[in-house]
RNA sequence: GGCCCGUUGGUCAAGGGGUUAAGACGCAUCCCUUUCACGGAUGAAUCACGAGUUCGAUUCUCGUACGGGCUACCA
């Protein structure tokens, strides 16, 4: 049997910010479609248009961009299987869910909102918390299983408001190979039935994910954990549809958890960092949630830390490039259980991608922020250089400004109280010989400024120690900073004396 | 409640019958550096529990506990 193109999708419903796991989601699809040579579809899922949340579409598609994730096939990116949006398949849908019905598979059920929520109540009790439309109730319910063929009909012909429902086998085991977990089965007596198209004529996941997968030409069907409990519904479908032969390959992904527990696309900010891909307006309240993105964090560190959260190529690798990712990834490897998300080791990633890149990757972001700030860059050039010299103490790419914003702006404050304790009239002597020093210098480097620096203190019989720190207060402000001597020859010759003249007449 | 999935240091995790049970983050100490980092070294810290199978279980099986998910005309 040749081998089918490999074809994956992530298909998001477009209800708000998409959130790490959802981005680890379209990660393991797109690395599992590159590596394969095949195509990686993005397919709204927006039937339930009472969710409809204007801009979630295009946030989606900003979030995949930035990441480097782009597929192949979507609404933006066009494709021969469309339309890509599910709203817009609308009218194919009913047609299947007529088949089933015929088939005997499903049934018509005219079931107000009312007359469920009576039959949930009526039916609840502490032992049956949620009781379900399945073979233990259909049968009082108003359905065509229960009605007399004359009546539904008439209904149906009246255009009484209905759905279609799934018919759950009695007692079969449904069971099937999930790439991650293995065989898993479920027993069908205790699955529902659940609706497959709405009063609306629109589907729901259950049916549009089978058909869609079906049209698509799916062939591995990666999605969150979360939706394995109705797995044996789709697996039905298909055969009742389809056949299973046809059926893609599914991977059920272990679930991303917060520091309590499930995390939540609600309190992103309550955990103290970000759990959308970039920020995201809510719409309707103005809510702002920050995003990883705006955080400070690079596309290749979010990328990577994505990757190895619940997976690891059996290596002691942890930094990965997207190729290498492409390469090496491999959906068997991937852990089963769910992962708690650990901030630290988030930031601790991108510190090395910070360190890695070469800084001219990252500068257009950069930039900005200093301006945010007031710092007006006019060198970028000089930019470069300061991001190198501080790259190695910067963990988020906000964290350039703190470190070097001196390098634009003289401190507007002075860490004296470092100095004051220690200080006298020889280091006051001292500095001003420095400063008759270095305006006669005729080479401005480092280590010739550190050469003549020491030796004036040693002139001066003091010992270097004694005097760095106050050099370094005067020309940063305060005791941080790459080497004292990298930063004078960076700050140049004039900058470098006004600054010292200044904190000498502080003192 | 029912169903499903899971469980190796605080976190991410390798390993899958016999190992000193890797590594990383974080933490601590030390070295380097007369700042802060980087880097280097060292250290504390783990197989949820109980049965079984076995000469031998962290590894296999079964229970229990715990965690999570699902239980909508939401995805």
């Amino acid at each position: 049997m040749p081998e089918k193109k490999v074809r994956v999708r992530f298909a998001p419903s477009p209800t708000g910010g998409l959130h790490l796991g959802g981005v680890r989601t379209v990660l393991y699809n797109y690395l599992f479609a590159k590596q394969h040579n095949g195509t990686f579809i993005l397919r709204i899922e927006d039937t339930d248009q009472s969710r409809f949340v204007p801009g979630a579409e295009d946030y989606i598609f900003g979030c995949l961009q930035w990441a480097g994730l782009e597929p192949d096939e979507s609404v933006v990116h066009g494709g021969d299987y469309g339309p890509y949006r599910q709203s817009e398949r609308k009218t194919q849908y009913r047609q299947y869910a007529e088949k089933l019905v015929a088939g005997g598979y499903a049934y018509y059920a005219f079931d107000t909102p009312e007359e469920l929520e009576r039959m949930r109540n009526d039916h609840k009790t502490e032992q049956n918390p949620s009781p379900q439309y399945d073979r233990s109730t259909r049968n009082a319910m108003r359905n065509s299983l229960t009605l007399p063929p004359g009546e539904v009909q008439s209904l149906l012909d009246a255009g009484a408001p209905h759905v279609i429902r799934i018919r759950m086998p009695e007692n079969e085991i449904i069971s099937f190979t999930d790439m991650i977990r293995g065989e898993v089965s479920f027993d069908t007596a205790l699955v529902d039935d659940k609706v497959l198209l709405k009063a609306d004529g629109m589907p729901t996941y259950h049916l549009a994910v089978v058909v869609d997968d079906h049209l698509m030409q799916i062939t591995h069907a990666f999605r969150g954990e979360e939706w394995l409990p109705s797995a044996p519904v789709h697996v039905l479908l298909w055969k009742y549809l389809f056949g299973t032969d046809a059926m893609p390959q599914w991977a059920h992904l272990p679930l991303i958890l917060g520091p309590s527990g499930k995390l939540s696309k609600r309190d992103g900010a309550k955990y103290g960092f970000p759990v959308f891909a970039m920020n995201w307006t809510d719409p309707r309240t103005g809510e702002l949630t920050e995003g990883f993105k705006e955080k400070g964090f690079l596309p290749e560190a979010f990328i990577n830390l994505l990757a190895v959260l619940g997976w690891n190529d059996g290596t002691q690798q942890e930094l990965f490039t997207k190729e290498e990712l492409i390469e090496k990834f491999s959906i068997e490897r991937v852990h089963s259980g769910g992962a708690k998300f650990d901030y630290e080791k988030a930031k601790w990633f991108n510190h090395e991608w910070i360190k890695k890149l070469p800084v001219t990757h990252y500068l257009p972001e950069v930039k900005p922020l200093f301006e945010q700030k007031g710092i007006t860059v006019a060198d970028e050039v000089m930019l470069e250089k300061v991001m190198n010299l501080v790259k190695d103490r910067c963990h988020l790419l906000p964290d350039f400004v703190q470190q070097g914003a001196f390098f634009f702006a003289a401190p507007a404050s002075f860490d004296l109280d470092a100095i004051k304790p220690k200080w006298n009239s020889s280091k006051a002597l001292f500095f001003s010989e420095v400063i008759r020093t270095f305006e006669l210098a005729a080479l401005w480097t480092a280590p010739e400024l550190e050469h003549n620096f020491k030796e004036i203190a040693a002139v001066n019989q003091l010992k270097p120690g004694e005097v760095l720190l106050p050099l370094r207060i005067m020309l940063v402000g305060g005791k941080f900073g790459p080497h004292v001597f990298d930063i004078a020859e960076l700050l140049g010759k004039e900058e470098t004396i006004a600054r010292i003249r200044h904190v000498l007449s502080l003192l």
